[in-house]
DNA sequence: CGGGATCCAATCCGATACTG
DNA sequence: CAGTATCGGATTGGATCCCG
């Protein structure tokens, strides 16, 4: 039985594979914050991407970073050049992917948001 | 530094703690299934859930029931009944969360989706 | 029925060392 | 600089049993 057929579910696709595909694709620790980062940035250097995400190991950034561009999520530009340059962005489906972000922010902003930033600068999910 | 003072990210809030700390909220193998699939129908006991979760086990379930129970995104609603009636719903803040899934919908439409759903019932994201 | 407790296997993940 | 390889601890997750 498809679960909505009995039930006045409000979205046509529970149970569907492919949701649960995507959403195996950016669950984990560090896939979510990836993929915001590069989107946030356009492109970065994984050395840069290294230092922007906090506590990431160099293991767990490439592997991580292995499996996105397995997934079609970013694209992973090699210059070929020595010392090695290597620069990640989002690929299309990537990029189609970031409106989930938006919406996190939309959802943080809702709520009272006190001290929810420990950085100085003040964010907009604060204001 | 923060990281948006010598950027030209488009979104003011990379390495906004809140963002992290909803991430790690939503990350996990069951946490999104979980929060999509009871948002999808409004109301469900702990047993039509655990049915719905294709191979979730009792521990599993429960386990991350409770952690989304305290980080206020589910509602838990036990009738102290015998046998026991436990109903879940989305908190106010967890349904504030469901626009996700609409961009993950809006997604995967935008892609071939030839045979993304195993079911027979065509869903809308096949169309 | 809806859990909790326990034991154990699988895997995740960090630290470190090494490479072109 | 951007990785890969390996080891070992921590965490996750499954199977089973128990309880009100």
């Amino acid at each position: 039985m498809h679960p909505n057929e009995h039930c006045n579910c409000r979205y046509a696709d529970v149970g569907c594979d492919r949701m649960e595909q995507v959403m195996d694709q950016i669950s984990g620790k560090w896939k979510m914050r990836i993929l915001f980062m590069v989107g946030a940035h356009g492109t970065l250097r994984y050395g840069e991407l290294r230092k922007l995400l906090d506590g990431v190991t160099h293991k767990m950034l490439s592997n991580q970073l292995k499996e996105l561009a397995a997934d079609g999520l970013v694209q992973r530009i090699d210059y070929n050049e020595v010392p090695p340059r290597v620069e990640y962005r989002l690929t299309e489906n990537g990029e189609a992917l970031m409106p989930i972000f938006d919406d996190i922010q939309k959802y943080i902003r809702r709520q009272s948001c006190g001290d929810c930033c420990k950085q100085e600068t003040r964010h907009t999910c604060c204001e």
